[in-house]
DNA sequence: TCTTGTCACTATGATTATCATAGTTACTAT
DNA sequence: ATAGTAACTATGATAATCATAGTGACAAGA
């Protein structure tokens, strides 16, 4: 491609936000970091990408303020990455897109019982199905409340791609 | 590049969502058809898209069922692009994409008073911030029930894209 | 009738992002 | 000394995107 028209000028907030995440490698990296994957090697087996890309995009996301970088040891010289606050507050963007593909991606039957991935308010167990503010407790949900439980399928398919 | 990989049958939620949302062009163009923009030109004029883009997007739009294209006269034929259920579903999505960027994604005082875009309920007429649910009336905001109110700033930049 | 204008596109060629694959760096462990 | 691991970088082929120009089907005015 020729260079890309820069709308990161854009009054629109919608055009703003579309110029970071209007990028499938960036969604799926931040889906890792939501997931709590924060290893180089995770991400790029995880979601598929070449390590260029990964690479890449890590490079940007820290650009953006949106992931921080980290030493996790000095010897040999090792990093992680990490959601900043910046970063944490695209929670609601990506439990949007979940609850969308979730209502709207699947063939009917294809996630056997229930949603591909339910998720679990950490803090009182209860299983949040789609909602915002949890049904279990009442406290509105967002980063780090929640844990992914997948479905059996989803499970089976990460096996598979661990370990070929 | 050469084929991209295909993760349309991941299992994973968000990654379906990516696999549509992951890229800028279908971003902007959903963003003008949640504005209520339906017509080929307009959005070609607002995206700053080339027409090649915006015809091939729209293409795959409409085959994901996400938009429906229809004739709105016969002679010359000529068409419109709206939001079907599973489209108007993509609302939380971009409204989230919406309210990070009025959070994050200026420099303080860019916007001058407020945000970029004030949002207001049609049925109370309340400014709804950035909340999901009215804060004048209590009820769940969806696709239609909010108009935007551009800032001074965003509409002199609007004028400008038209006029030049 | 002839020209101009509008809308919704399609065609062409240059540029560049992405992919697959392989290689590198800096170590630790055996 | 050899193998292994984490986090990358390098290379060449392919394809998506951009800018610009052109097309088809008609309406309206000179």
């Amino acid at each position: 491609m020729p260079k890309r028209a820069d709308l990161s000028d854009t009054f629109c907030p919608v055009g703003r936000s579309a110029e970071l995440l209007g990028d499938r490698a960036v969604l799926l990296i931040l889906r890792e970091l939501f997931f709590g994957r924060r290893r180089f090697e995770v991400m790029a087996q995880n979601t598929g990408l070449g390590p260029q890309l990964v690479s890449a995009r890590l490079k940007l996301l820290v650009e953006e303020e949106v992931v921080e970088r980290r030493a996790y040891q000095e010897r040999p010289p090792r990093h992680e990455y990490w959601l900043t606050d910046k970063g944490k507050g695209l929670f609601e963007v990506l439990y949007a897109m979940r609850n969308w593909a979730e209502r709207w991606a699947y063939a009917p039957g294809e996630t056997g019982e229930g949603p591909a991935i339910r998720y679990i308010h950490r803090a009182c167990g209860a299983d949040v199905g789609m909602a915002t503010i949890c049904p279990g407790c009442g406290a509105e949900l967002g980063y780090g409340d929640l844990k992914g439980e997948p479905s059996p399928m989803l499970q089976a398919e990460q096996v598979a791609r661990a370990t070929n």
